[in-house]
DNA sequence: GAAATTCCTGCAAAAACCTGCTGAAAAAAG
DNA sequence: CTTTTTTCAGCAGGTTTTTGCAGGAATTTC
């Protein structure tokens, strides 16, 4: 493994967790302790990491203000993404919404996942394309301010003509009445016409949005495939959900 | 094998895999290790790969914290920048493409300025939807890792359907033979695009780039309205741009 | 305060790099 | 079609970078 790429997977690590361990680095590399060290010298001599005995920290770890750090839910998030990709496989097309969970997602995928995926979400995007085996395909049209995804028509229609393999959407809120729902009338419209053009469709959510209904109805239960949360599968919260054939992962 | 071959070769490797050994190349094409490393240093020159000891990487490496830190040229794109925006008025709707020079810009769009910006370039765009009174439009198509914007027909239709006030190209090469030029076939198609449905161009450039070219044609320089270096107006190295009738800033 | 890590310094081997040179091949000129 | 010029690939040498290791200093932890 060359020089860069080792520097270049700790930043990436680091971005991840936000600390690093050498000890655990040079196992994973396979090199030993004094390269690490010689690494994270070099990084934080360049201002990009900070370093401390046993390791190093991200430098939004001190600034956090930042705007990953103070994601709400951040763990239970990062949980929820790992799951989520071990849906997506080699060589798929995968649209997905926007929302801090989608971001997390982004920023999780491993680096030798080839995929292609499609979004209108600006910070997903930005995630996407950091990624280099990953295709990445942009839905045009206006920003919306609040949410910092692209909506509008040309965006559904650009959505209405795929058929993609999967569709992972954060959402909003969840009940076994309503189905799922949203608050943002855009942001709705737009999750309804990426559910159609689906073949598979993943919705992620914390915990605390189950049971939990918004104004705007997206679409029934029947049309989601597969849930993901921080939870066990097993957990009670989520038998209702089992039983109405959905696959809680 | 011949030269170019090789170095076609190269950069198909690099698409693939992100990475390159010198010795694994100088084994693959069964050339010397010094061709190899005459190759390799061909192509960083002219910025297609980024060289590192022992082979090279993809320019999809390049991390975005370094991108954003140290840009080449930082302080002479800043005051580029800042004369452009003394040509956006109140309500005006601009097209800007990508590169270093225009994020330089999109970061110091003053606060209170009201417009409309249309772009495919995904750093500018992040930078356009943290200001408070800029509406966006995303032109959306399939990112180019290498240049981070969209490219594609669908971009290049999108933009043709378009009519806007002004047109803000951060560009590779000028010179008073050839007009614009750039090294990126698709960023030159849809430069050119831009240009066509522009009621105004400005071309913003780096004193460096002027009186160079680069192989692939954009447009002549009767289509450039206004040129902005950060040298002065008066520089006698842009006068001959001055006598076809450019506006200097 | 002692044991265990972790860190730093200097060193040495290996790998990769650069420079200048040479002869061959290709391109341009006559 | 020949001569000249230019470009190209390989080689020799000397230099730099990278990496791992050893031994002692510094830091953490219990």
């Amino acid at each position: 493994m060359l020089k860069k790429e080792r520097q270049a997977y700790i930043l990436h690590q680091l971005n991840l967790h936000n600390k690093v361990l050498s000890s655990g680095l040079c196992e994973a590399i396979n090199v030993s302790e004094d390269t690490i060290r010689r690494d994270l010298q070099e990084l934080a001599d360049s201002g990009k990491i900070i370093k401390v005995h046993g390791g190093a920290l991200s430098l939004s770890f001190s600034d956090f203000n930042l705007h990953n750090n103070n994601v709400y839910g951040k763990d239970e998030k990062q949980v929820i993404a790992r799951k989520a990709i071990g849906l997506i496989k080699e060589n798929m097309v995968v649209l997905t919404s926007g929302g801090t969970t989608i971001n997390e997602l982004a920023r999780s995928l491993p680096r030798e996942l080839k995929a292609t995926f499609i979004s209108g979400s600006i910070p997903a995007i930005l995630e996407y394309s950091n990624h280099p085996n990953i295709d990445v395909i942009v839905i045009g049209d206006k920003i919306s301010k609040n949410s910092r995804i692209t909506i509008g028509a040309d965006a559904i229609a650009k959505i209405r003509s795929l058929k993609v393999d999967l569709c992972i959407l954060g959402i909003n809120a969840i009940d076994i009445k309503h189905g799922v729902t949203d608050c943002d009338w855009d942001v709705a419209q737009l999750k309804k016409v990426m559910i159609d053009s689906s073949q598979n469709v993943v919705a992620l959510a914390i915990s605390e949005k189950i049971d939990t209904y918004q104004p705007i109805h997206i679409c029934p239960l029947q049309n989601i495939d597969y849930l993901i949360t921080e939870l066990n599968p097993d957990d009670e919260r989520l038998s209702a959900y089992k039983k109405m054939g959905i696959q809680l992962i």
